[in-house]
DNA sequence: CGCTTGGTACACCTTACCTCA
DNA sequence: GCTGAGGTAAGGTGTACCAAG
């Protein structure tokens, strides 16, 4: 009565629990997704086709030379279980068992029952085979959570416990983040060293129009934020008297008008060719953003 | 209706073991 | 054979959410 409160309910929350990691995620149940065909599994992968699903064999796969149901842990986490009629999982599932029940029976068994361990003390490690791992690793694929239906499909094509189907989709996830993390840091950091050049080249450079005051600099004393450009050729053009007649900093050439000696181009690296960027045509004060952070994809 | 409680899943951190150079 | 680093399975803890009482 309690564990059917327990699962009836809580198998909702799972699912719903799931879907909160994964919100556009769509979870089909039964068959999982990334089940391959039995055609284009590896050669030597460890499952036969029963009923047109694929069973784990016990026999083909050796999970880390501990068989199912020989694990420790296994084994503890049954023995919590002394009014269950599992006696081993999923070796008595063929019996008749309601396949849900039993593996929600030995997942929260063997969720639970570790610290129970009569190991000496010694954590067992269990190494996935290859072929474990490309088959947990598809699925993380098609998404990188489960709902318990799923897991326990997984577990039980994979012959594994539930718990470790779990497990290692929380690592991998772990995974997945560290490994984004470490892409946006060092984005970050090509961002910081391209402001920092840039800042020093601004500096540099704006030392250098400094340098070139002439007795009537007017442009030269107006805020960097009022500088504009020529639109024709595309560089400061520091003329005060047209400066003058426009009533603004704007300074601008006709078409064919040649620019003046006095306004050669810079080089390309330089205020000119930043405020030439179709979209600052007047700087406004702020610098412009010239890098676009990569999808998370790249 | 709001609160409490129990269950569950997950993120995050840590530990322990394994592999390899 | 020893050792340190890196990878990874698994344990522990805190948090959020949900359903039932």
């Amino acid at each position: 009565m309690e564990e059917d409160r327990g699962k009836q309910g809580s198998l909702e929350g799972k699912e719903i629990e799931a879907m909160r990691g994964n919100p556009i995620v769509q979870l089909n149940l039964l068959p999982l997704a990334p089940v391959q065909s039995q055609e284009s599994l590896p050669i030597g992968f460890p499952w036969t086709a029963v009923n047109g699903n694929l069973e784990a064999s016990t026999k083909l796969l050796d999970v880390n030379q501990t068989p199912f149901g020989e694990d420790a842990e296994e084994g503890a986490a049954i023995s919590l279980s002394p009014n269950s009629s599992i006696s081993s999982f999923p070796m008595e599932l063929a019996g008749g068992m309601d396949f849900a029940t039993a593996a929600v029976e030995a997942e929260r068994a063997s969720s639970k029952g570790s610290d129970d361990e009569d190991n000496g003390g010694a954590r067992k490690k269990l190494r996935l085979s290859k072929e474990q791992s490309a088959f947990l690793e598809e699925s993380f694929k098609e998404q990188n959570t489960l709902n318990p239906k799923q897991k326990l499909a997984l577990a039980k094509q994979l012959n594994l416990r539930p718990r470790q189907v779990e497990v290692w989709f929380q690592n991998r996830r772990a995974r997945t983040k560290l490994k984004q993390t470490e892409v946006d840091c060092e984005y970050l950091k090509r961002c910081c060293d391209t402001l920092r050049e840039e800042n020093r080249r601004l500096r540099k450079e704006l030392t250098e129009l400094r340098a070139l005051k002439t007795p009537q600099p007017f442009y030269m004393q107006l805020p960097a934020t009022t500088l504009s450009m020529c639109p024709s050729c595309e560089r400061v053009a520091p003329n005060p008297t047209s400066v003058a007649a426009t009533g603004s900093a704007g300074i601008f050439h006709s078409r064919n008008e040649k620019p003046s000696a006095a306004t050669e181009k810079p080089p390309a690296t330089s205020i000119s060719s930043l405020i030439s960027n179709p979209h600052l045509h007047r700087v406004s004060g702020s610098l412009p953003t010239s890098a676009h952070k990569p999808s998370a994809a790249s």
